[in-house]
DNA sequence: TGTCATTGCGTTATACTGACACAATCTAAA
DNA sequence: TTTAGATTGTGTCAGTATAACGCAATGACA
């Protein structure tokens, strides 16, 4: 999926460098879903210079495949490999791309930023949404110097995001949403191993209702996807559940149908 | 949704001011979906200097936003206004772009095309399907002196079409049959008078599956969707079918909820 | 050792689905 | 004018899925 390939290893690199190696005008921007302690996250960058946090993002080489340019841009900024990784939607607003972030950027390197830079002009971003397992990713900070803090959907709407990466997030989780029948949205989104009650949270955070406990356990047994382990999870104060995995072949072929119910 | 912009009268001058124009790198395709005699049809060009079928597009203004770009470039093409229209893929492959065409065009108005050309780059194409009635449209030759044919899905594949325009129409078949609850294509495919049953084989034809017709009544009537009009379409040498309506504000809601269905 | 939240497994009434029957109707052919 | 044939409107019925709830078992903690 993704290349390794010799980029700008700093951002003055990238700055200077950029009207070279990338498309011009067309950007990258991910959402990273996460799922933990039955929230739903976010991988959200805290941009300090101008103290709004942002989505993952960057530009596609000149001779590189869009999908391949977000497999390596998830890569390179966060370290994650072989993600679940989907197109959504395209943001091309003419006014959506702020500059003054680059610009004060590129200010910190020397000298003003030229009225014709590359990094300063309209730029169409392609939304793409990565499913990853909270569990199998430690933060550790990005080659641009950001940090890295997962942050629960609930919160989002207290926070100060960058220009329309809200925008972005909202559309984000209307395709989670719409598509859930068609996403293997349990098999990224929750380790090997998980539990029912887990697998009935993330239905219900995604799709923000209650659901009936016995009813989502009949229902996603008989689809016939899931593998019942011998173990149970202990450590809460009441009946240790059982773990599961995924039968994943089922799984691949359930959700080429999609998997059909009245949540 | 659309404005009035004034552009290139010519082929010869969008390929001469282009540059100026547009963005760089950025263009749109539409998959234009009707319906007519049971059968699902798509609106293609015939475009005659590579002898191959090409979906209508276009490029973006400068300081244009997307979607009315591409609201834009279905009007100009085809006189359609007032569409129901919807962004489904980004199609960025490096390799995508078959400039031969636009070659082709260049060498008959003058001299031979500079390598540095805007046409000839690696272009982006966010892809936009339409949903209109075809009984409501007919066609006209295009601005670009291109020949519309409306061809049957299932003609398509044995169609020679252009580049990759074949990979869109798939995909954009694919978003149509994955979100068939959320989208209005019964409103916006069928004339605002229909029967019945050629609504059932609207759906029959998206989904490739026949369907039961009296179960099909029965679940489309239970959505409240539809008005009953005291008139029928006579005409086959059979019973008359009752002609409806729908019922908007209700198809509307209906939709936000998605078209619940185990069709 | 008992409490209590939580889980596994089960039941029932209701709604929905799939498969089919039959009468009504419209045009074209006889 | 009559009849045949295809198609539509309406209805039935058994099987399945869904929503709502019961109850015993379990495991950490007090």
């Amino acid at each position: 999926m993704s290349k390794s390939l010799a980029l700008p290893a700093s951002l003055k690199q990238l700055l200077i460098k950029g009207n070279e190696l990338f498309l011009p005008g067309i950007s990258i921007d991910c959402v990273i879903f996460g799922f933990h302690e039955n929230t739903l996250k976010l991988l959200l960058l805290d941009n300090s210079k101008i103290n709004k946090w942002t989505l993952p993002g960057g530009f596609v080489l000149k001779s590189e495949d869009i999908n391949d340019a977000a497999y390596r841009v998830l890569l390179e900024r966060t370290g994650l490999k072989d993600i679940y990784l989907k197109q959504f939607d395209v943001f091309g607003q003419p006014n959506r791309t702020d500059a003054s972030a680059h610009k004060t950027t590129y200010e910190q390197y020397g000298s003003k930023i030229p009225k014709d830079h590359w990094l300063i002009q309209r730029f169409v971003s392609v939304g793409y949404f990565a499913l990853i397992d909270y569990t199998n990713f430690s933060i550790q900070n990005d080659t641009m110097n950001a940090v890295y803090a997962w942050k629960g959907i609930e919160q989002i709407k207290h926070l100060t995001i960058d220009h329309d990466h809200g925008t972005i997030i909202q559309k984000a989780l209307e395709s989670l949403r719409t598509q859930l029948a068609y996403l293997p949205i349990g098999k990224n989104l929750l380790p090997k191993k998980f539990t029912m009650p887990e697998l009935q949270k993330l239905y219900e955070t995604i799709l923000s209702k209650p659901l009936d406990r016995r009813n989502f356990q009949r229902k996603m047994l008989g689809f016939g996807i899931l593998n019942k382990l011998n173990e149970t999870r202990k450590g809460g104060a009441h009946k240790a559940p059982y773990l599961y995995t995924f039968n994943d072949k089922k799984y691949q072929k359930a959700l080429k149908e999609g998997l059909y119910g009245s949540w």
